[in-house]
Formats: C-alpha cells, sequence, structure tokens
DNA sequence: AAGTAATGGTACTATTACAGTACTAAATAA
DNA sequence: TTATTTAGTACTGTAATAGTACCATTACTT
C-alpha cells in the first residue's frame, strides 16, 4: 500500500535540501536537480508546483531561481504533500454516494481526518531531525 | 493522494456485509455479489485473497461458501487492508538505500508506523459503527 | 537595446500499477 | 457421477503516475 507518490517524495527530498543548505538566497532548478540527484526535467516540474503552491518563492529571469516561502519550521508536511499529490483521500470517494462502502463510510471519513491531521503535524524542520539515529 | 486502494475498499465492503448479514452459515460468492453490488469475477477475487489472509474461512464443493474467520471485533481493519494492499509503505522505499528522501528517511520510518497503528486499532466492528449519523 | 539565463505554463508520451476477466483444477454434496 | 462451488493462476484492458518537450515570459548583464 503506497501512501505518497514518488513525486511527493521527491517534493520533500527538494523541500529538504532548501532547508538545510547553507547558501542563502536563490538557488536554480539546475543546481537543485545536482544535488539532490534527481533528473531536471522532473526537478523543475515539482519546482514549478511548489512554487504556485507558495511553499517556494521564486525569481524569474537571469540569476533567478527558488527558495523556501517560510520557516521550514512554519512548512507542514501535509502542504507539500498537498501541493504535488492532492487532498487525502483514504478510499476513492469518501464524500460521494459510492453505495459499496456505505455502511463504512462515516468511520472512513474519520480515518481519513486522522491520516490528514498526521501529515499535517509534521514540519519540514521535524522532517530534517537527525536525532533519531543517522541516515547511511 | 489515494490510499487505500479500490479493492481493498470493495474487501472492506464485503467484509462489512458478512459481519451484518442475518444468515448464519456460509455465503457462496454469488450470494454475496449480489448483495454488495460488486461483479462476481471481482468478487470472487476478493474472496480468495480474503480466505487466503485467513479472514474468512471457506468450504469448497456444493453448498460451499465463505463466513468470517472470527469474530467482527476481533478481526483488524488493518488485516483486510494487508491481505488486498500488502504492507502500508508512506514513501516507496522506506528501509532501502533510495538517496534521494534520505535525510528525512526516519521520519518517514516514523509516519509509517503510525499510518500502520492508525489501521489497527480500528476493528470491522468499528467500522459498521452507525452512531455518529446515517448513511444517505 | 540585445543577448542570455532563468522560470512559467501547458501539453504530450511512456511506463507502471491497478482493475477486471478467463480458464482449468480440485473439492463436496446429492 | 454430476452439479455446484471454491482454488489457483495467468492474462488483458484501463487509468494514473512519471517523465519529457516546447514555447512564452521575465529580468539581469553588457
Amino acid at each position: 500500500m503506497k501512501v505518497v507518490t514518488k513525486l511527493a517524495d521527491y517534493a520533500v527530498a527538494i523541500c529538504c535540501f532548501l532547508a538545510v543548505q547553507r547558501k542563502d538566497g536563490l538557488l536554480s532548478a539546475g543546481e537543485i536537480s545536482s544535488a539532490v540527484r534527481i533528473n531536471l526535467p522532473t526537478v523543475t516540474k515539482l519546482l514549478k508546483i511548489l512554487a504556485s503552491a507558495r511553499v517556494l518563492v521564486t525569481k524569474q529571469g537571469s540569476k533567478g531561481g527558488y527558495m523556501l516561502a517560510a520557516n521550514p519550521v512554519d512548512i507542514a508536511l501535509a502542504t507539500i504533500l498537498h501541493a504535488v499529490d492532492g487532498n487525502v483521500e483514504v478510499i476513492a470517494c469518501v464524500s460521494n454516494d459510492c453505495g459499496v462502502s456505505c455502511l463504512a463510510k462515516n468511520k472512513w471519513q474519520v480515518i481519513n481526518d486522522e491520516v490528514t491531521a498526521l501529515f499535517a503535524k509534521y514540519s519540514l524542520s521535524d522532517m530534517l531531525d537527525l536525532n533519531e539515529g543517522n541516515c547511511k
């Protein structure tokens, strides 16, 4: 059971990189792509999505680029995931009349809210907390 | 962001039906299909999966069929979902060396466990609790 | 003012995973 | 022995995801 798509995972990785990287100011799509090792077209696509969701601020033109729109503490994981994957819908049609899962519908809605809340409670800086063990 | 596949949703619906239906004993795939209004081939497929996961007990041959293997209170939602959709993997490769999401890996694992726990805490009878409002 | 370097928007293609179907074997009751 | 029903497996169609390409727009630099 996959929950978060590959692209959304990438998006979180990109934001994590932007949060930890030293250099202040804007980074171009090319620089970000090299750093996170994801193909440029894919990174470009994601940066556009994250920018229109206001997770990143951008500047066009020469010397343009991207940076986080806020402090990592103030960027919820849910915001990034929502930008790329859309709303959490634990089952396909929580709000429609799908008939089939009708009996369990109310509980599915509760679960849906719980999953949504789960992603909302973590910030980008929470994602970077390395205290619990190191990577590789 | 979809979490649970259509088939797993169907599977829960089928189990809910088996939990609330009056008649004791076995029901055939055909009877279940008519009741929950899902195409017979699909219902058949799911019943086989649920049976091999020991969520249902079956009897082959004429007058054979399916029934819940335990009391609805003792069947976890997670068991049904796991049978159809497999383990919860919030991101594609929580346990592998995927490189990209490495920085956030530990937190992803925590989130993975939380989602898993969430599905484990509800039983089939919880799903049928209609107190919170009626359907349709 | 022109050239260059960068993002913005959109549309397209390929790939993969999901959903659904079909077929044959095995079991059991009458 | 025949009818009924599940067991197992493999196949096909469809839809969603992932990835690519193109052109427009912006703005810095010379």
